[in-house]
DNA sequence: TGCCAGGCCCTCTTTAGGGCCTT
């Protein structure tokens, strides 16, 4: 399925805490890049792996209208009075909007990619989108990449035993390139992390299972 | 009010338990 998609969206969330806080979203940072861009990477001189030239971003920061969990607080950087201080909209019919032309304007098919995101973002977004009666189409196609890592790893390593942080982002990034990624925890610095270890990792969007968008469940 | 996820994967498994991963 992987290989009639045209572009690829990458998308990261931060939200006020985990699941089970029922967590209103802070800060959306999408990235799309053309499948063509993903085949055949650029390295510069040092041969190290460049993202794209071509790709679209949008990132935004959100009211999230809930106080945020401490650790929420303190991973993301954000707090509720700082983003009130900057006037930043709650995630209304105008977000909505603009991500939605956002996805329009790309390629199509689209495929939605986030870390974790058959069991964080993806149910997330939903929940937002429903909250203020929209959705986005049925059609969209959506990959888990931690879920993809675990069956790369156990497709084409041996079994060794799983390790704390062998999957997280800043962890596969910490094999891929032998350090760790610049910053963590902004949506933007957090899905460029996320594109760079899925170049590396050039048979990952092959071996990946797609779900459409209409198979997400609300988070809550 | 108080509480607070859940799907996936691994193993000392399958009549189960516990850790990972996302903020």
């Amino acid at each position: 399925m992987g290989s009639l998609v045209k572009t690829f969206i990458f998308l990261d969330l931060e939200a006020t805490g985990l699941n089970g806080t029922r967590p209103k979203i802070t800060e959306l940072c999408l990235v799309a890049v053309h499948a063509s861009s993903l085949k055949n990477p650029t390295t510069n001189d040092s041969g190290e792996i460049q993202l794209p030239r071509v790709l679209d971003k949008l990132c935004l920061c959100v009211d999230p209208g809930k106080p945020f969990t401490p650790i929420a607080s303190e991973i993301t950087g954000l707090d509720n009075e700082l983003l009130r201080s900057c006037e930043k909209k709650t995630f209304d019919e105008s977000l909505i909007n603009t991500v939605i032309q956002f996805i329009n304007r790309q390629a199509q098919p689209v495929c939605l990619v986030a870390h974790n995101g058959f069991n964080y973002d993806f149910p997330l977004l939903k929940t937002e989108l429903h909250q203020q009666d929209h959705d986005l189409p049925s059609s969209i196609l959506c990959v888990d990449s931690l879920q993809a890592f675990r069956n790369l790893n156990s497709e084409e390593r041996p079994r060794t035993k799983r390790s704390k942080g062998q999957f997280t982002l800043k962890g596969i990034h910490e094999q891929f390139f032998g350090k760790e990624p610049n910053i963590s925890h902004s949506a933007e610095e957090d899905v460029l992390t996320l594109i760079l270890i899925i170049l590396k990792a050039d048979r990952l969007l092959d071996v990946a299972n797609y779900k459409h968008w209409g198979e997400i469940n609300k988070m809550y």
